[in-house]
DNA sequence: CTACCATCCTGGTTGC
DNA sequence: TGCAACCAGGATGGTA
């Protein structure tokens, strides 16, 4: 579910609230998620101060004064809402609560349970399993038009699935993803060796101004995700193609009734979807 | 190396 | 109204 500016929306309103408290207790209400929850969570975590919040790919990081790292990842259906203590009662799906020094709940709840916890030394992260395969962050500059048409050139998948794929760029999901080739105007299935320099850098561009746009609008609700006071995420009403099955793109003036609108095609078991018209 | 598929799991929507 | 099929923002591991 979450990608990039979801996850980055989640991270900055933790940071307002966690950010120098220190846990008081956790309590982990099941262990059985993607990746089963740390044993003996509480110990760990009780009286740890919170130095940072951070984000990595998809991936949130607590950052505890013992120099350690408790990891969140929200997989497909993956929640963190912000509440005062004891405020609602446990709802079905929530996994783990983090009560903080000033009252204030965290807690994650993720009915699919594709979502994932860690606790890790801070020096081992970089090694780490989840963390050693990562490609480079999107917004940041090791991220260029240079790098990825060096890395679209050794690979022959459709670019789509290319861009999607964490270890050539990271936090790019499935509806950012659409949403950036139709910004670059490049087809989805055209082959990744086929994509010229010119869409390469047009493509670096379009993820990136995507990715911004996205988080300015606290990310993209179009099912479970929720901002960590229960808001919806608002950046679904831009979408250009996502969604738009049979509708007009963001940009066409055209009538979707003649034209069939924006197409819907599956790659890799996901949907894509894109403007013949706009896209070439 | 790539392409494709199944898998983890629940819940909402669609179609008969 | 009931029920089954299908679909969903992610990531991984297996197989051909």
């Amino acid at each position: 579910m979450p990608e990039l500016p979801e996850v980055e929306t989640v991270c900055r309103e933790l940071e307002k609230v966690a950010l120098g408290r220190s846990v008081e207790k956790a309590r982990a209400h099941s262990m059985k998620i993607r990746i089963a929850v740390p044993e003996n969570l509480n110990r760990k975590l009780k009286n740890r101060k919170i130095v940072k919040i951070a984000r990595r790919a998809k991936y949130i990081l607590i950052h505890l004064d013992n120099a350690h790292i408790l990891v969140i990842h929200l997989g497909m259906s993956g929640r963190i809402r912000i509440e005062a203590e004891g405020q609602k009662t446990l709802v079905k799906h929530d996994h783990l609560t983090l009560s903080l020094s000033d009252k204030t709940d965290i807690v994650f709840n993720d009915p699919r349970r594709f979502g994932l916890i860690a606790y890790l030394p801070e020096k081992e992260m970089i090694k780490h399993n989840l963390f050693a395969h990562l490609g480079p962050e999107p917004l940041s500059k090791t991220f260029n038009a240079k790098y990825l048409m060096e890395n679209l050139t050794k690979r022959k998948t459709p670019v789509k699935i290319a861009i999607m794929d964490q270890e050539l760029v990271v936090g790019v999901g499935n509806i950012y993803a659409s949403e950036a080739l139709f910004e670059a105007g490049i087809l989805p299935h055209t082959l990744s060796c086929n994509v010229t320099t010119g869409q390469a850098a047009r493509l670096v561009e379009a993820i990136r101004s995507v990715l911004k746009k996205a988080i300015k609008a606290g990310g993209s609700t179009l099912r479970d995700y929720r901002r960590t006071n229960g808001d919806l995420g608002y950046f679904q009403h831009q979408f250009s193609v996502y969604d738009r099955e049979g509708k007009a793109c963001g940009k066409c003036s055209c009538k979707p009734a003649l034209t069939g609108g924006v197409q819907k095609i599956t790659q890799g078991g996901r949907s894509t979807f894109y403007c013949p018209r706009k896209q070439i």
